[in-house]
DNA sequence: TATTGTTATACTCTATAACTATA
DNA sequence: TATAGTTATAGAGTATAACAATA
């Protein structure tokens, strides 16, 4: 049953949802089964990409970590309270200038980023599992090609 | 630089974002790529799916509408409001239970819905472009794959 | 005067509750 | 009384504006 003509090309990709209707519903069902996992831990997803976005070597200043993960930079003030609170990051001011905050992992931080992150790659495996080795490697290389494409190329505003 | 250990499994799956955040990333590039062209045909992303959603063939009520396209009954409710206005949907109740609404494209309806996506099908095919063709299918067939299992094989919860 | 971080305010999107008209 | 549709209200999430500390 064919709902309307498709002009493009093969018959393989005929009738297909647009491309952002699968990426955004895929999205949020992955995001939705990370969730379960980031509680566990006691991680919003916002804590969870803050984490991921640093290391032992520390981030200058709130703001441009705040740029790096694209976030607003007074979004993620109540998440380095947090997180600071628990020991998970440290957030000193920098001598040389002290507007600025310094921002690193604390070893408890890492861990349990690392556990976070060790357990959503479970789910993601057991979600790829049942594809063959081949596509599934496509799949992915294609994924993180389109990924890592600056963000006008993916628009094409280019 | 490897930033961090990667307990998984291949050398081409090691350090990569988590699945969700590149998912995520592709979604809002996709959606922002749709929404000028969306703009140039007098659209909002709802209209759009909304549109998609409706045929010559009436769809009964709209909270059967509301609910194929996941969104609440009361959302629509505008959206409905100026399609009805400008021609592109009928509306009207249903004789044997004038309480639901019967909602069917127009011509003009099915026009405009098809040169909108014409619009935006033309910006993926310029973004999947580059890629060899074998991978391209491969993706697609994946991606697709992947869209339509259930909700719950998606998230895990199964 | 400019900038970092913070707090207070406003805005957008969405869902919930309350209403009407039919049944 | 129950349901489809509508309107009014409230909530979550986010961005914008205003402020204090430091340069």
């Amino acid at each position: 049953m064919i709902r309307r003509e498709v002009t493009e090309e093969a018959s393989s990709e005929a009738e297909r949802p647009d491309l952002a209707a699968m990426m955004v519903r895929l999205g949020r069902a992955l995001t939705a089964a990370e969730l379960p996992v980031l509680r566990a831990h006691g991680l919003s997803m916002w804590a969870y990409v803050v984490l991921l976005a640093l290391d032992e070597v520390p981030v200058r200043s709130q703001s441009a970590l705040a740029e790096a993960i694209h976030a607003d930079k007074t979004r993620i003030i109540g998440v380095l309270d947090d997180l600071q609170e628990r020991g998970l990051i440290r957030r000193s001011p920098d001598p040389s200038d002290r507007r600025v905050r310094l921002l690193s992992l604390t070893p408890e931080g890492r861990r349990l980023r690392d556990e976070a992150q060790a357990g959503i790659r479970q789910r993601e495996a057991r979600l790829l599992d049942h594809l063959p080795p081949a596509e599934r490697a496509t799949f992915l290389q294609v994924l993180r090609d389109l990924h890592d494409r600056p963000w006008q190329d993916l628009t094409g505003e280019a």
